[in-house]
DNA sequence: CTAACGTACAACCACATGGTTGTAGGAGAA
DNA sequence: TTCTCCTACAACCATGTGGTTGTACGTTAG
């Protein structure tokens, strides 16, 4: 199942970065406000090397990504790749929506195998 | 970042269950046709046990269900949550159009750090 | 009843993940 | 320069993941 312009392993890999707490938390703030590692890595309890993780997690999934400002790495969501996720995200819950309309007109026309689901 | 009616725990395993593009696959599959599990499992190159691993993993995440019809085991997608997991997604999604939305009204305004980004 | 089918589950393996600590290097600040 | 800060990265550990095979059990078909 190919959905737009991502392919599987693009849809792996942005699915893996936003399937653990500390990494959506981490897009959710510098979305609010660009950040540096370790600026990032005061926020949560556990090592800077750990959040050091979690970003370079991301930054494989191209959701954000670093620009240096003098001694600091400066994270920053990349808008382009999520514009692009969030289309893969919308074309999944296209297909869902769609099948949702097809059940109810399925179940509006079709008599067998009805009630349940 | 609490989003919706879903907690970090269920997003988690929802991003997780859509972070394999075997059980991505297999949720389009029953979307279309509801299959039992080895039926589904004819559809990929490997076990029938991998296949009723990833059944579970989607199982758990509240993505699919399976309800029994003789010895088979029929696999459908659970509407309710896809529709919730949709929302979860939307949400994310709108957090990201909204802060495009601020960008483009930033850049209009604001003179200092314009350029890149 | 018996045989075949669909499922469930345990044990096992290789590998990735999420965390740790420690070491090293580059850039600013004093 | 020298010290300090931020970053990068390696090594290590425990746990989870994705795959395998094998065994057991309920259900349907002959």
């Amino acid at each position: 199942m190919v959905v737009g312009e991502l392919s599987e392993a693009d849809a792996d890999s942005i699915f893996h970065a936003l399937a653990d707490a500390t990494r959506r938390d981490i897009i959710a703030r510098v979305i609010r406000k660009e950040e540096s590692v370790s600026a990032l890595a005061q926020h949560y309890p556990m090592s800077f090397a750990a959040v050091q993780k979690h970003v370079a997690v991301l930054e494989r999934a191209s959701l954000i990504a670093k620009r240096r400002r003098g001694r600091e790495q400066i994270v920053h969501p990349d808008m382009a790749a999520l514009r692009r996720a969030a289309r893969l995200l919308d074309a999944y819950e296209e297909v869902w929506r769609h099948r949702v309309a097809r059940i109810e007109q399925i179940l509006a026309e079709d008599q067998e195998g009805k009630a349940e689901l």
